[in-house]
RNA sequence: AGGGCUGUAGCCAAGUGGUAAGGCAUCUGGUUUUGAUCCAGUGUACCGCAGGUUCGAAUCCUGCCAGCCCUGCCA
């Protein structure tokens, strides 16, 4: 079938869903693609959205179809106006824009009504006055069927009214709800007669004291998707028994028992390696002050791994890198490194920074500190340069001295070692001061003058590269080590997933960055050579704050 | 256990009857004023297990095993 001639295939992602609509497409069953992201308003986005939000707003620009943003706000007592606010600012930062105007299921409470006049008209539905225990206990149990109830054969027209007075308020909250007739016996727990309507006096952030009843997920989303001319409706596979349900509605209702309207399809949420992605453990995260807030640079959501340093680009990088399929899987951390790493590699500005300072005095450097033009990015000439500086007082990072050098492979400095400081002068340790406690305080050191951006005249080999700052230029700063959340690999297998809490998930150290590091923004990235990347954070105060967002790849340490 | 799904290298993941892509990780060289990057190379994958059909099976059939999901008036 495929041609040799056929090389121009673009380095598409191939997955089960793309083959779904390559097909639909090829048997005209759909002549567009259209999708929906359909976040409940009820907590912030989490990187398992990213991931659903990539491929359905990916799909339609890869089809060049459209993708709608839909709130699924059929339940006023969990959702807010916050929420809806922070996923609109999520789903842009990603860099995708929605079709129109974000939609909302409560756009369509009207709609939905007529519909469950529909459907109870045609002896498919029946308001049933089961209480919750009732209700449960007539809906038996995985190995037997259920029972029906003693409101199932009342007859449409009864129930015309009995809907209309649930409407209007005259029922209670748990007096009744407005139910399927579809089968007690199914053995999809879901098709035994679920609930389409539940009564509920509570305010709603979009339609206000307009309504006292709410329609169920299953009854407002398959029509919801039908209205919006959804094509393919993309979801997680725990809903694999719901798609009956959705199935169930659409085929009962005139307007859209029709070959072209949408079909559910599941691929498997994203787990990830030492994280939580419910919205329910991130909420008790923050509720308990684990983490500082939705945003804390620790946590999966989409505005902490923007905190934390992580682009737009790389997200996308990184939801491409997984694929989608429907396997039950655990993705390691090392694929999100990666994709950061490969995303900040190419466009972020070298710095130096030092972490923990200690002093080195150059014995033989006086006077004014000596300016030095350093190349913003080794490999890209166009990005420039940066004024950095040399002097006779320096920090560098205490792990970048020994006194004496342990074996051959040691590429630091040492007492009577060489090594070079990156992008200026080849230093050697001379000397060191120590505290009573056998602290060292201060190193000293002389440099070789010659050395500046050429290696030694006389041929000497200098291995090792250390990274510095000039003391007297120098800003102090303050730099936020991450590290993962939580202990194990997967904390929800725990009993209390909140007592394998990693303490030392943040670590502050206090140190300085270069003079040029004045006016960095936040969400600015820069590599700290050898330390890793950084982004200053966005909480202003006298001293400078670096979140690491990721350490440099390091494949000597382990050894 | 009644039903719905899933099992391809350490981790993701292509593959839809013709003899196992790719990415991450790993390891080995080379370049390097970041032990980074970059470049080149690197994998005995019993394709969950056992049978069967076929000239030929990861792909089809049967049985078994393992994991996940379903008994909200949540989504």
């Amino acid at each position: 079938m495929s041609q040799d001639s056929n090389t121009e295939a673009v380095a598409r992602p191939v997955n089960f869903i793309r083959n779904i609509i390559n097909d639909d497409l090829a048997s005209h069953k759909h002549d567009h693609v259209h999708t929906r992201f359909p976040p409940e308003p009820n907590g912030y986005l989490h990187i398992g959205h990213a991931k659903s939000i990539c491929l359905n707003f990916g799909l339609a620009q890869d089809y060049q179809g459209e993708c709608n943003l839909r709130f699924d706000d059929t339940n006023p007592s969990k959702e807010e106006l916050e929420y809806v606010e922070a996923i609109k600012q999520d789903v842009s930062w990603l860099g995708f824009e929605w079709s129109g105007e974000p939609k909302y299921s409560s756009n369509y409470f009207d709609q939905f009504y007529q519909y469950a006049v529909e459907l109870i008209e045609k002896g498919l539905a029946y308001v049933c006055f089961l209480n919750a225990e009732e209700t449960r206990a007539y809906r038996g149990s995985l190995t037997e069927a259920g029972k029906d109830s003693p409101y199932r054969d009342t007859s449409p027209e009864e129930n015309l009214t009995l809907f209309a007075k649930m409407k209007n308020g005259d029922f209670k909250e748990g007096e009744c709800v407005l139910r399927a007739k579809i089968d007690m016996a199914s053995s999809f727990m879901c098709l035994r007669d679920p609930a389409l309507y539940r009564v509920r006096f509570e305010h709603h952030h979009q339609t206000g004291d307009a309504w006292c009843i709410y329609p169920m997920y299953d009854f407002a989303h398959c029509i919801s998707d039908a209205i919006e001319g959804i094509t393919h409706s993309l979801c997680t596979l725990e809903f694999q028994d719901n798609r009956r349900l959705y199935d169930w509605v659409l085929d009962h209702l005139e307007d859209f028992n029709r070959p072209d309207r949408p079909h559910q399809y599941e691929f498997s949420r994203l787990n990830l390696e030492y994280t939580v992605m419910s919205k329910r453990k991130l909420h008790q995260l923050v509720s308990d002050n684990l983490v500082s807030g939705w945003d804390d640079p620790r946590m999966p959501t989409i505005s902490g791994l923007r905190r934390r340093g992580y682009t737009p680009a790389s997200l996308r990088d990184f939801a491409e890198r997984i694929g989608i399929s429907k396997v039950d899987s655990m993705t390691g951390m090392d694929i999100l490194e990666a994709s950061i790493r490969d995303d900040l590699n190419k466009v972020a500005p070298r710095s130096m920074a030092v972490l923990n300072p200690v002093k080195l005095v150059i014995e033989n450097f006086d006077g004014e500190p000596l300016s030095i033009q350093a190349p913003i990015h080794p490999q890209n000439e166009a990005m420039g340069k940066r004024e950095i500086f040399f002097g006779r007082e320096l920090y560098i990072d205490r792990a970048d001295f020994l006194e004496e050098a342990p074996n051959g492979k040691y590429q630091r400095l040492a007492l009577n070692k060489e090594v070079r400081l990156r992008n200026a002068f080849i230093v050697k340790g001379v000397r060191v001061d120590k505290d009573e406690a056998g602290n060292i305080t201060t190193i000293y050191g002389t440099y070789d003058p010659e050395t500046l951006g050429k290696k030694p005249a006389d041929g000497r080999k200098v291995k090792g590269v250390i990274h510095f700052v000039e003391a007297s230029t120098a800003l102090p700063a303050v730099f936020r080590i991450y590290d993962r959340l939580f202990t194990v690999e997967n904390p929800v297998k725990e009993p209390d997933f909140e007592a394998v809490i990693n303490t030392e998930s943040l670590v502050v150290k206090q140190g300085f960055v270069e003079a040029g590091l004045a006016n960095s923004e936040p969400e600015r990235a820069y590599q700290f050579e050898r330390e890793g990347y950084f982004c200053r954070d966005n909480q202003a105060g006298e001293v400078q704050i670096y979140n690491r967002t990721v350490p440099l790849r390091d494949t000597w340490s382990k050894k």
